[in-house]
DNA sequence: TTCCAGCAAA
DNA sequence: TTTGCAGGAA
């Protein structure tokens, strides 16, 4: 019985917790593109793009993109222009020249495939600890935890924390979020919280737990 | 800590 | 019209 308690606080089974959250998620997952693919290529795109972009914006020009630039190498011979372009609708044009670059750096020290290791990865431009950890779990099902806005929404509510913008680069809220992974199927238990996020922890909104397969671990509206 | 940058939902 | 978004870099 995986206890989790750290610092004296909430402790959760975490067995259970898992157990109900990824059978949610499999009923409920969302088959975006990039989810359906184990291409390190074609997620590491996704990623990219989903980055601090909403998931349907993304949908339509991660279509395109791919369909022009099926493979690293199509895209290291992109065009400039062409590129910028297809990425327009995205916002934050800086990532063309980081989307560029990083293609150039794949294609230079690491022979065109996407690096498996987590260092390698991290060395990349725009590539920092969250891309790296979803690519190697979405692509190669590593056990890695992904801190973003939506995990630590759901693991600070889950744990009673306070949640603030700052939140993400805290390493208790880090070490927790690790700490629930689960180590069988990473891939469908990350999948499942980003859901869960979307489909009902709501960020402003107020979230539905009467709906929420983790309710009974849960800190949040407890008096 | 702050900026990024278009878009869609509210 | 305002608000917020699958982070990273400066």
């Amino acid at each position: 019985m995986a206890k989790i308690n750290l610092d004296g606080g909430h402790s959760i089974d975490g067995k259970l917790f898992r157990k109900n959250l990824m059978e949610w998620g499999q009923r409920y997952f969302r088959p975006f593109q990039w989810r359906v693919t184990e291409d390190p290529y074609l997620i590491l795109i996704a990623e990219v793009m989903l980055h601090r972009t909403r998931a349907s914006q993304v949908e339509p020009v991660y279509k395109k993109f791919i369909e022009h630039y099926p493979e690293i190498l199509t895209l290291a011979r992109a065009k400039k222009d062409e590129l910028s372009e297809i990425l327009y609708p995205l916002g934050l044009r800086w990532r063309t020249n980081l989307l560029s670059e990083m293609t150039a750096d794949i294609v230079a020290r690491f022979g065109g495939k996407v690096p498996e290791e987590k260092d390698d990865l991290m060395g990349l431009p725009g590539v920092s600890d969250y891309i790296a950890s979803a690519v190697r779990c979405f692509a190669w099902n590593y056990p890695e935890p992904l801190v973003d806005t939506n995990t630590v929404r759901i693991i600070g509510r889950v744990f009673g924390l306070e949640i603030k913008d700052s939140s993400r680069r805290n390493p208790r809220f880090r070490e927790l979020i690790a700490s629930n992974v689960d180590h069988y199927e990473p891939r469908k238990y990350n999948y499942a919280l980003l859901d869960l996020a979307d489909r009902v922890c709501f960020k402003v909104k107020e979230p539905e737990c009467n709906y929420c397969p983790i309710q009974e671990s849960c800190l949040y509206g407890v008096q």
